[in-house]
DNA sequence: GTCTATAGGCTGATAGAC
DNA sequence: GTCTATCAGCCTATAGAC
């Protein structure tokens, strides 16, 4: 997993896991600083050595996961033709990340919501407006891919692209809320999982002769 | 709206209302009890007055949500034959539903998550436990329009419905994320969004022939 | 790099006036 | 029913020791 967090200092590494888990576990304003410290068995200081500042954390939490999801789902979507065969492959990733980062997936989920951050600086501002960007150009490639399909005759051209993303992708991005890692250990078992939320998704709940 | 409040005081229902907004603005936590009040021109010592607590409050807002969610589902399953027939109703109805009482349902959505609230009292924790029973009767709804579709060979039997309803419902649910208020106003345009996400839900992306 | 100590601000909840 | 005043606790962030 190391990749998603570049050039990370191991300390840093270790404070954003641990803050993920707390972000996710009780959410960003309930959880506080020492927390996060504590669950390295670390203080505060060292937080505030590595951080500039609560919010700064989470934004670095929330690029992480943002990062591994962008990562994975550009990959998988060469690995296909244009169209509906690229979109199967990216949910597919999609939802496999949605695993394998689960806590910071949970965060970025957080952050789509947190509009209002009470006082953020300038530089946060900057920070925040390009994390919301990232978040959409991750929709705009699902888009684009999705319009090809409308294009080729595969996927019908009655619901307008940016519906059928939303939908489609809600039903993938609601597995932070139900999915938990005890329930499916290994790499086999989610390939199973995501395979079959991609099927219900792509396929249709109803069968069709 | 009214009915989902059941029997409740004018400056009560205020307050309901002001809260749902308030919590999904700025989620729980970061809420005060004055930015409640303030936003119905009250103060504190009304709240305090109509509720016991903070938390009380929320449940309040939670139970509400959920109520208008139930009775809109269990209504609509009724108006066509088991199955799918059933299933497609109630998500529609169930999509409807999230966008009248939006705020309501996005604390709903918070309320899944929250699982730890740090101190609760044993009276909270019966409340809180209740809360997420109701959540699971409404999944148990689909869950049994699901296997009766597959049992009449409406809907393929290679996924679990566990799987395929929290897949379906969060195609749904994860609109109070995305969905705005002012986007589409009056119930024509609601209609006919909510049509194209539950089309795209039942008959999946692909097109077939 | 990591810790301790503490300042300073905010907020949930209560008491009591009107 | 609604408001004002206030307390007690917690939490972010900083300063400075080691």
């Amino acid at each position: 997993m190391k990749d998603a967090f570049s050039t990370s200092s191991e300390s840093r590494m270790h404070l954003l896991r641990a803050a993920a888990e707390c972000f996710m576990e009780r959410g960003f304003h309930a959880t506080s600083i020492d927390d996060v410290a504590r669950r390295i068995r670390a203080t505060k200081g060292l937080v505030y050595y590595h951080f500039l500042s609560k919010m700064d954390l989470f934004f670095e939490v929330y690029r992480v996961g943002m990062a591994a999801l962008t990562e994975a789902v550009a990959a998988a979507r060469k690995t296909e033709h244009a169209g509906l065969p690229a979109v199967t492959a990216m949910l597919e990733a999609h939802a496999l990340t949605m695993f394998e980062y689960h806590a910071f997936e949970h965060v970025v989920a957080q952050g789509v919501q947190l509009h209002r951050f009470s006082a953020m600086t300038s530089v946060q501002r900057m920070t925040f407006d390009e994390l919301v960007a990232s978040r959409d150009r991750l929709e705009q490639m699902y888009r684009t891919e999705v319009a090809a399909a409308q294009a080729d005759g595969s996927v019908s051209g009655d619901t307008e692209p940016s519906i059928a993303v939303k939908t489609i992708l809600g039903g993938i991005q609601w597995s932070v809320i139900w999915w938990r890692p005890e329930a499916d250990q290994g790499l086999e078992a989610r390939l199973v999982l995501a395979r079959q939320m991609v099927r219900t998704l792509i396929r249709g709940l109803e069968v069709r002769r």
